[in-house]
DNA sequence: ACTTCCGATCCTTGA
DNA sequence: TCAAGGATCGGAAGT
């Protein structure tokens, strides 16, 4: 089971979206596509999560005539994440909009409403592709872990080394002269306090979180 | 509605903020900019506001190499809202990555970490403004002068796992069945060779690796 | 982010 | 009961 993909998600279109765009999205393997007449937003890809969908040049529009926030609003009234799912090249239909406007948007969008805005390119395959991985992140979460520390060294010096760089307030440079005062690592990690603190670089603070951080 | 704004906002920059950005920033009527050695983020624009700024081929390869995932986790865990502002245009430096994957992070970024993201087109000016207008929604957008403080720090278990994470062989999966099982990292390092293998995925070549670093 | 790959681990079989 | 097989999971590397 190699795909990611194949997990079944259903995402709740409203009636009125493009037959083509439904089909699009009913071609991927796994997705469920159900038809609702929706009174706020155009898709519903997770539990309190709609998007709307828009093209760029209705995006620019509505933010000239106003459309654009009683919209939002509506949306944010009935769902608790909010999605602006915009197809096409903004920066191509701003031409007709004072850049001050455009931006007064897009920041009155992020900061106050908490609205995010994903911007898709304008095939009908991108826009299917964004609806589904939305889909699977709201109804299956990742489906695994970022590592988030990559690229681990293999060779035992350097590997102790960056070990200890994984605690708090520990660079490169006071994790070699930790290894050098200490010897090994788990050495490092009986110290006490006062040892901790004969290391040059470690203060009261730096030893103070590594030790929360030990436990 | 006369000017735009002179009405004035403070926004906190991290003193590693380039001094072109800086001064351009303080150009502008009515800003007032802070410079703090922040923990996490480059700008706080308002409470519990913080703002990342990226170019847009910064974006894409911090998405390739992890670095942006600990960056949002760490800005989360210190900010309420958070807004990624990228500059330039990230189709452009898409090339070399899958595009699965962009559409993948953007998704990620929307719906799991709501985590907005703004574009913001290359110049020095386009980015102040914007840093201007958020500070502006923020500090008056709704409500007043707001004092700006950064909310609660980063999680004990989190720097944990990601400690543990350092380990040969020790992913995020067994990080976490690590603490579970022994509690603190502490515990680990004192652990045998028996005692480790009584945890799931910890097998004798695990194990003995992790003994090895260890010292 | 996603995918592919590889190795370690675990589980079932069958002698 | 234990050894050998294959299925499975999780970590590492690459796009």
């Amino acid at each position: 089971m190699a795909q990611t993909s194949e997990k079944p998600v259903t995402i709740i279109a409203d009636s009125n979206e493009p037959p083509a765009l439904l089909s699009r999205l009913r071609l991927i393997p796994g997705v469920h596509v159900e038809l609702r007449e929706l009174f706020a937003g155009d898709f519903i890809v997770g539990d309190g999560v709609a998007v709307e969908r828009k093209s760029a040049q209705d995006f620019v529009n509505s933010i000239m005539d106003r459309r654009l926030f009683a919209q939002v609003a509506k949306m944010k009234g009935e769902f608790e994440t909010v999605v602006l799912l915009v197809e096409g090249d903004i920066s191509k239909s701003a031409s007709d909009i004072a850049p001050v406007a455009l931006t007064g948007a897009l920041s009155w969008l992020a900061v106050i409403e908490k609205v995010s805005l994903i911007s898709a390119g304008g095939g009908l395959g991108e826009t299917a592709g964004a609806l589904h991985r939305m889909a699977i992140h709201c109804q299956h979460g990742l489906g695994y872990e970022v590592p988030l520390r990559a690229g681990k060294p293999k060779e035992l010096h350097t590997a102790r080394q960056f070990f200890l760089e994984g605690l708090p307030g520990v660079g490169p440079g006071l994790a070699r002269r930790l290894l050098a005062h200490f010897g090994t690592p788990s050495a490092v990690f009986s110290a006490s306090e006062k040892e901790l603190r004969e290391v040059d670089g470690v203060g009261p603070g730096t030893a103070k979180k590594i030790l929360e951080v030990l436990g």
